[in-house]
DNA sequence: GATACAATGTCCACTACCTGACACTGTCCG
DNA sequence: CGGACAGTGTCAGGTAGTGGACATTGTATC
């Protein structure tokens, strides 16, 4: 077994062994690694689209990723996604057209899982299938719990919400004003002055595309008032 | 907890308690009989509580349940439920609290299936947990779906959206305009508005904690526009 | 049948947000 | 270097929805 392989199994055991109960033993990733395939993909291509038939799911390893839904001018962004995220997963299980497509934003690699590859194996594994569809329904909970909780709050606090949540290391945000008003369901003004509002109170600084958090705390009381 | 916590329960309720949400066959309950116990309660008895950390399923064989949340004078019914249906499953695979609170309105017989019965036996029916648990993700994407759609929409669309979905097959909704208020997060007053709009279009006619739709495909419409 | 409570129907002022419009500034590329 | 384009900052008018207040009507309780 190559280094490499031992860092993707490392990566496969993060993203689904969580040892709360039924935890992966080492012939579960075994059977998880020869049921995928490792992929590159450059920015601007897609993982997949909205409406094809699913066939495959995807783990990120590196890079970003855009889930969005609709097409052109309509786009509307649903979410970005960085390493150790699943997607796909669900329409693969589901054996549905996927829900949104997935735009690669920086240079992605990533594990990808066969459905006609991948079922037999879950078939013979069921402590993995029992993690991954566990795992499914947990972060389609927790998406959904976050979408409600975003519906009824001021445009104020979902930016709020929006920064402290897709802040890097650094704590920098590297979107323009109208992707984020996409991704809020928001106009790009209203966007705009909660920016505005936050920027005079000291909390972050704003430049070209780019968005530096100041006071995160301060953000994170924003985000959950109202 | 707070108020967009409510709505994220009254949401979910809504479509765990539906009855056509049939995730197992005659076949599986063959396999589960060992993982389960046949259970009898009396009318007023409790099979869960909201908040109780989910340790079974249920699948009721006869009888009816009422699915509510909140407490005393603030008890709300979010659905009854009969044979057939499940309950219970999803907060029980993913370990947390119960959703909402069950009660025996006539008498109930029901198979129990205690999590830490029912795991192990899983894990050794791959076939049947898959079944499952997809069933599951189904029904959580689905509500997102809806979530997702009804964001951005008037509380006119809104509120057809809920009449039509809600409807019993006689096409009466018996549940109070604050009660509807609530589970779309929305102001009493505004879904008043909505419904005297639909009732002076003749769609629908209003009475004391009742609604009846008179014109579904017209709400249809109404709830798709924007 | 009298009383208490719950639900409905309407009023109005207030506000957050949207659409549209326009000037200004940063970035890319020939 | 200079144009083209994308992104930012800001104004104004219009509107859907909120929250408070209150009269009216239906339902349950003793």
């Amino acid at each position: 077994m190559t280094a490499a392989d031992e860092q993707h199994i490392a990566w496969l055991a993060r993203s689904f062994g969580r040892p709360d109960y039924l935890p992966l033993g080492p012939e579960d990733l075994e059977v998880l690694k020869t049921a995928a395939e490792v992929i590159t993909r450059y920015p601007g291509t897609h993982l997949f689209k909205e409406g094809e038939q699913a066939s495959a799911a995807y783990l990120i390893k590196e890079g970003k990723v855009d889930l969005y839904r609709g097409q052109g001018s309509r786009r509307e962004v649903v979410s970005r996604i960085g390493p150790g995220a699943v997607i796909g997963d669900i329409a693969m299980f589901l054996g549905e057209p996927y829900i949104s497509s997935a735009r690669v934003v920086h240079h992605v690699t990533a594990f990808q899982f066969d459905r006609d590859r991948l079922l037999p194996e879950l078939a013979r594994s069921p402590a993995i299938c029992l993690r991954w569809l566990v795992a499914g329904l947990s972060q389609l909970e927790k998406t959904q719990r976050r979408v409600i909780n975003l519906m009824h709050k001021t445009v104020l606090a979902q930016v709020a919400d929006l920064l402290v949540d897709e802040a890097d290391d650094r704590g920098e945000i590297t979107l323009s004003q109208a992707t984020m008003a996409t991704l809020l369901g928001a106009s790009r003004q209203s966007v705009n002055e909660a920016l505005s509002e936050m920027k005079a109170n000291g909390w972050l600084e704003t430049g070209y595309r780019l968005v530096r958090v100041l006071d995160a705390p301060a953000l994170k009381d924003v985000a959950a008032a109202d």
